[in-house]
DNA sequence: AAATTTTGACCGGTCGCTCGGTCGTTTTTT
DNA sequence: AAAAAACGACCGAGCGACCGGTCAAAATTT
């Protein structure tokens, strides 16, 4: 709490170095992630965890309590990068004319990019204690948060016509759950649909919301 | 295959009395849909569900022959039921006059109703042996399927637009998912909409699609 | 009494986590 | 600067609990 910067981010560690809790722990997370997408949480054991970022298994819990702490720190990392991705589409949107239909675009080249990820908090999100999982959920607002926020701006900016708050997150969290769903339907979609197609469909509908 | 109707769904079992079968198969899904849904598969226990049902460890299986045939059966049964009310509605919708509309407020209503149902496929369809998984995802894709039929049947009716049959299908998709949208985002849309709010707004955004 | 169904103790194996101990490095003392 | 002490990251064998699944025997049905 006295750090600008949790670098813990409130999973507590035995080790003393700080730039080691770093090092140590993106190696875990790492392993994790693989290891996660692969066989699910449950079906890993943290002593493969272990092996794959290069650690006996006394040594790891070191960095961590639990199994569970290392579920919620690459969900945290997971969230982390895509809120990363994000915000860098928005920033390079500013410049553009077709504001929106690029923001859309380039999220769903994030989700398509991050398919595994994505999936793998869907499905896991459950197995975290309840705290944690709160904190997840949170990250997951903020997110949609942004869009809606971004689509608030541009209809201040006289870009979109006014509409409801209500509306706006509603359509806020569509987007959302579209870039999701190409995720978790890819078996059923990506028959059909290239990634390209998908997002030009989508958008079309999403375009017609807001103009009514 | 021989049979017409295969009461056994494919799964393996050492009785002989074809009604004793369901009975106990009937047993075992309604524990094991609670514990599953409660603390999720891996965290249940095969004990759990045998007591659940009223079963001995071993009795249980006598009617399957792991755990994870019993994931299935669930899932089986989740989605018998799911269609069943959708076929139900369909013919409801039949006498209806804002035929879209009705199908799709009964269609959410299902699907607020089913909530932990579908939340539990979303979560544990991962963890069924390859074979099975494709099964279940099959019955997704059927249930999409009857909501594309469905507005082509309007369409042919006259009672919508021409459409592309690759935007019907999109369209389907939709609809299933934001069906679901509504199970795995409860924590955060039920802060902001009822089920009624949610299902006008949503229904406006595919009216707003299929009117173009 | 033969066939079918039920029982629950038991088996082999796994897993999350602990803990006594090692060893290279740093700090303190002489 | 050499010796001694303290530190802390790392190791991995092992503990205790638990779990999915089996099977010989008992109970029930036909």
């Amino acid at each position: 709490m006295n750090d600008p910067v949790d670098i813990t981010k409130g999973v507590p560690t035995q080790i003393k170095n700080v730039t080691l809790i770093e090092k140590r722990r993106r190696q875990i997370i790492e392993a994790a992630v693989h290891l996660f997408i692969e066989k699910g949480f449950h079906k890993t054991t943290t002593r493969q965890i272990a092996a794959g970022a290069g650690l006996a298994s006394g040594s790891m819990y070191e960095y961590v309590e639990s199994k569970e702490d290392i579920l919620y720190l690459v969900c945290v990392a997971i969230h982390d990068e895509m809120e990363k991705s994000i915000n860098e589409v928005l920033e390079k949107a500013g410049q553009s004319t077709h504001v929106l239909e690029d923001v859309i675009r380039e999220y769903f080249m994030v989700c398509h990019r991050m398919s595994d990820h994505i999936l793998l908090i869907y499905q896991e999100a459950k197995s975290l204690p309840d705290q944690w999982r709160r904190r997840v959920l949170e990250n997951e607002v903020r997110i949609t948060g942004i869009f809606g926020d971004y689509i608030r701006n541009l209809i201040r900016a006289g870009l979109l016509p006014a509409l409801d708050d209500g509306i706006v997150d509603m359509v806020a969290h569509n987007i959302t759950v579209m870039g999701h769903m190409w995720t978790f339907r890819r078996w059923a979609l990506g028959n059909r649909y290239t990634i390209e197609d998908y997002t030009a469909v989508q958008t079309e509908f999403i375009k017609g919301i807001l103009k009514k």
